[in-house]
DNA sequence: ATACGTGCAAAGTATTTGCAAACGG
DNA sequence: CCGTTTGCAAATACTTTGCACGTAT
């Protein structure tokens, strides 16, 4: 990431943050420019790795208390990979949101979107009077990459 | 669970066990039997505790190893809900499959199926032409019991 | 000035592993 | 018998918390 250079995403959570009343220090800031920098998701401790390398010292605490507060107040989604950490990513207000694909083969993990998808889950829930505030969904299986190495 | 009455899905488990030359240890079995009951998707330490209630004193590490075992070979799947710790359940051969609705309220866990969510995941699957394996769908909301106290 | 944000280290959970004893086939 | 399974305890991995200090407002 360049320095003085921020993700759209990431300039409009900073902006929220500070007109709600939060204070900018620079732990969270350099969390919230990282995750508005990247395509995927990431892990706490990949967040502490990257801005280290950045140079930026950060506690690992600071991490988490970031993330955290980040989820809360829905500027971030939390992920549930199936491994044993929790992964975060931006939530775009747009509203143009994506699942992800865990290849068992080489472990990498893609997003995908899918309108069929997403209507089969509003219709759902349209239909069953379920009140739902957020969706995952989690394939497992071979990516692009791995796949076509095995018979199909 | 009625001693010595077995449900059809650890039946199976087990007889699969031993027919790929697994020995019948009693943690391991015990886990199977009390999986087949249940409703939904168990902790660890969910199990851990409902086998002690039930007299069966089973080691943790003896549960997790078995059920790292049984999600390994396909017997059960692991389940990831958001709170931090992994949940398990039978996988049901005949096919049939549900996903999981996590009440934001109360906490509660239920299970639900859907044709129109099952029919866009194999078709994107298709379309695709990723290799998938499994699927997991969370949904995050209010659950019937608490979304009816809550404006729509 | 004054609270909020941060870093460090310690504490908490969830899960895994090493090992010797128990046990099934 | 012999190798798998088990239980215990120690180790590890991830995340949260307590507290003193820094810093934005």
């Amino acid at each position: 990431m360049a320095p003085g250079h921020e993700s759209p995403w990431a300039e409009q959570t900073l902006a929220a943050l500070r007109r709600t009343g939060h204070r900018d220090g620079g732990a969270r800031r350099a969390v919230v420019q990282l995750l508005g920098d990247q395509a995927c998701c990431l892990t706490a401790q990949e967040i502490f790795d990257r801005l280290r390398d950045q140079g930026r010292q950060v506690g690992i605490a600071s991490i988490y208390r970031s993330l955290e507060q980040l989820a809360r107040d829905g500027y971030i989604q939390r992920v549930e990979i199936g491994d044993d950490s929790a992964r975060f990513e931006p939530i775009h207000p747009g509203g143009e949101h994506h699942h992800h694909l865990v290849c068992g083969d080489c472990g990498k993990i893609e997003a995908f979107a899918d309108d069929g998808l997403e209507r089969a889950l509003s219709e759902l829930e349209r239909r069953t009077g379920y009140t739902v505030e957020g969706h995952d969904v989690v394939l497992h299986g071979a990516c692009s990459d791995c796949a076509p190495a095995r018979p199909r």
